[in-house]
DNA sequence: GTTAAGATCTGCT
DNA sequence: GCAGATCTTAACG
């Protein structure tokens, strides 16, 4: 991925990182997802981020450079993936919540189990990590490289509309509007 | 060493 | 629409 990081605002990043493919390779294939949905994570006045209270083992990730991954393990089930963003050290992130898959169908759907619904396969976050196979063992991954890596849209709909909502399944800070979906777009988690 | 809470999903009512 | 499953992490004693 040769081009800029959009931004190293973290709010900025998390709108602009909207329409970019997302891909991931395995022995089994290539499966590759549009991002439809993003929540930013904020280091200062934000309850709801890991990095809030400071760096720990868990959220080492997050204080990496930014476009690393920081992948945690959630509710004993489910992974997140999030796309570190902001200078080094600051512990800030953007978390991926949907996408709309493209390539490597039937190989998600192996993942999520047959006959899961086209518009079911990636779109929450922890689905989406289902059907792009993302685990523990990518966290800290340069998001520039393979097997785990984002590339800008060349073909994003400039009439593609935006919008701004609270943060979904986050119990602090639920004044803030830091969460971006394409506006309309059936992919989304709700 | 023990306990409480969590950036979720699925199945059942 | 709602409650339960399930386990890792971090805070506390």
């Amino acid at each position: 991925m040769n081009e800029k990081m959009p931004g190293y605002d973290t709010v900025e990043a998390a709108r602009n990182l909207l329409g970019w493919y997302l891909y991931r390779e395995t022995g089994e294939g290539l499966v590759s997802g549009i991002i439809v949905e993003t929540e930013a994570y904020l280091s200062e006045g934000d309850a709801a981020c890991h990095a809030s209270r400071g760096k720990t083992k868990r959220n080492a990730a997050m204080f990496g450079p930014p476009f690393t991954a920081y992948i945690y393990f959630i509710y004993g089930n489910y992974y997140c993936f999030n796309v570190v963003t902001g200078p080094e050290n600051r512990g800030e992130a953007v978390l991926i919540r949907a996408v709309e898959p493209v390539g490597g169908l039937d190989l998600m759907q192996k993942r999520r189990g047959a006959g899961c619904a086209l518009k079911n396969l990636a779109s929450g976050p922890g689905k989406l990590c289902q059907a792009f196979a993302i685990d523990n063992t990518l966290n800290g991954h340069d998001l520039c490289r393979s097997p785990l890596y984002l590339a800008k849209n060349p073909d994003l709909p400039l009439n593609m509309s935006i919008k701004s909502t609270p943060r979904i399944g986050v119990s602090a800070a639920k004044n803030k509007h830091l969460r971006f979906v394409i506006n309309g777009n059936q992919f989304l988690s709700r």
